[in-house]
DNA sequence: ATTAGCACTCGAGATGCTCAAGTGCTAACT
DNA sequence: AGTTAGCACTTGAGCATCTCGAGTGCTAAT
């Protein structure tokens, strides 16, 4: 990014990656005289000195005050991320986790996203977050009207993107079932695959006319249809485990505690974060690279769920930027490939027995 | 309570309500000196010492150190709510976002509800908090097959709590619109009405034989039926604002706060809290008066939303013992009758145009 | 019964001290 | 030229100490 990020020396790597390692584990500023001991670089605690300056001059590392440790920077982590990091290999226990998941097949994207951004929350012990983005327009694209009796009705509708919504009615007069049926008719007739902003009045005058002494159906309908439309193109944040953050010291402070939670609550900006995602695979985003000023200390790592090309949805974790980041990055893989191949492989669903 | 609460005098109710309002307020240890100044009371501080002295010997006030104020306990909160609280009168902006809530008129109980947690936690600057109880044994009164196309259907299914589920199937293989429609009547015939317990192998086995080459159909069916009726009868605790809590001085021990939050996450003990209520009108949960620790220092004001007599959640307002009952309290109550109003008025939903 | 007065208690906040950790720099060494 | 030992320096954490103010309880006078 820099003039300065030419090549770093293998020494230099080894300083920087063994400074993020100590720093994850031990949450404090690491020191060259640690350093020293625990590299296998047969060199004096000074020589580490005088490579931590440079790599501090060079933006990868700071120092709290004069006589602390150095901890990473934003950059730091970021080339960690990039450059340095270990494969992780999950344990035994966790890969029957993620399993336990994945056999569940549940019915529905919003249940499998549940689960899944609670199992994130407790396999790395930090929040877990799921998005479901606004979806692109949407329009109903068959209505069917239930008969229950002769004062109520469910209203179902299906729509283009597959969801679908119903409505129960219960009315303060009389209707026949021969009524209700000429109602989905009428519907499916006038307004069915239409979005929402060309349901115009002249449409809505004749399905009345169509009605007659049942027009009054009409604008409750109408309304409720209005409402399940943009109900679905809302997007949704979800957050589990937020309270694992309180046991991490940089959340110690209540101010700082606070701004993440309205961070979460407010949503816009996560979304922003996900949505301008540029990677197919695990994305992660460090502190302040991205243009929320609260995220600085904290790091959000996330993924695509994708259901055949169509993104669907986004599961991750929002943490501290200190992350144990191998660990967190292989479980969100592992989570978010497995929610892709429970929804491509739904086809299936009961072709087997 | 106790053989020494026969009556308290008029002063010491005077000083009692005077030392909860003013905690209340400033959120410090009241003083014998600062009393004798609000209050009208003409008498002197020494007086007033004495009479706190009684007063904290009867147990409604607490003192935290030696050389500090008193601040209420549990008990006094509890004698000021049962018998010194005033009416607090909302004000024009109050009253009218609570209208705008009740004109909304939205369309299921579980929108209501959440805009109403919203509210309630706006309102009153503390954690609004929403109970759906688990629903009594369900069972599904009607099922309604809708063709899609030859390699999908939907499932629409009517309990007899009036709530609608669907599911929508996609098979590796195909079935025509008779066929469909014959699973919807073989699962009317066998399995509508029954609870989930009820629906047993023999059963099952009647409707593999009646649906002939379809059988594979009824294992997956008779797998979403299940996960439906045990979805319906799980409880749900919505809770809002948690945030507006970090800023109390209550909740700055970062311990505290993460064990309320816990509290929330966890849900059983506030379900048991609030089907544990007496009184049908608002109900104040103080501190350590139910029998959960955690609960100490924090209050829980609510209120049970009823349609038509049966009770089908609650509302409420998590926040500090030292919390402003009159305003809450109102709060609450407005809230939550306007709810039942819009609920016990659906029938009229349509009747009026 | 009330109250003025006073000695007493206790926590909050300020101050100053030491200590350990860690640095940067210089000079010596390979 | 790179490395290292050594040393002076910096700084925050932790701790003891002190003062100050708020508030109490008690006693004696009204």
């Amino acid at each position: 990014m820099n003039i300065g990020e030419i090549e770093l020396s293998d020494r230099k790597k080894i300083i920087l990656k063994a400074v993020v390692d100590a720093h994850i584990n031990i949450g404090e500023p690491v020191g060259s005289k640690y350093l020293a001991e625990i590299t296998r670089l047969s060199c004096s605690s000074a020589t580490i000195r005088n490579e931590m300056a440079e790599l501090e001059e060079l933006g990868y590392l700071e120092q709290p005050h004069t006589s602390a440790g150095r901890i990473p920077s934003d950059l730091g982590y970021r080339f960690y991320v990039d450059s340095l990091l270990q494969n992780y290999n999950l344990t035994e226990q966790e890969i029957d986790k993620i399993n336990l998941l994945l056999r569940a097949k549940l019915s529905e994207l919003d249940k499998i996203l549940q689960l899944a951004t609670k199992l994130a929350s407790l396999l790395t012990n930090y929040t877990g977050i799921a998005v479901k983005p606004k979806a692109a327009i949407v329009s109903i694209s068959r209505f069917e009207v239930l008969y229950l009796d002769r004062r109520s009705f469910v209203l179902v509708m299906l729509t283009t993107t597959g969801i679908v919504r119903t409505k129960t009615f219960r009315l303060g007069f009389d209707i026949q079932q021969e009524e209700a049926a000429l109602l989905s008719t009428v519907l499916n007739d006038c307004i069915a695959n239409l979005p929402p902003d060309r349901i115009t009045l002249p449409l809505i005058v004749e399905m009345e006319h169509r009605l007659g002494h049942n027009r009054r159906l009409v604008d409750p309908v109408i309304k409720c249809i209005y409402e399940s439309l943009s109900d679905l193109d809302e997007g949704e944040l979800r957050v589990e485990g937020f309270n694992r953050l309180l046991q991490y010291p940089e959340y110690s402070d209540i101010n700082r505690l606070r701004d993440l939670f309205d961070l979460l609550e407010q949503k816009e900006d996560i979304f922003n974060i996900i949505s301008g995602a540029k990677r197919d695979n695990v994305n992660v985003c460090i502190g302040s690279e991205s243009d929320v000023d609260i995220m600085s200390n904290s790091t959000l790592v996330f993924k695509m769920v994708k259901n055949k090309e169509r993104v669907v949805g986004a599961i991750g974790v929002l943490g501290p930027s200190r992350m144990d980041y191998s660990r967190v990055i292989t479980m969100i893989d592992q989570l978010a490939t497995g929610i892709c191949d429970i929804l491509s492989s739904e086809d299936v669903l009961m072709s087997g027995q």
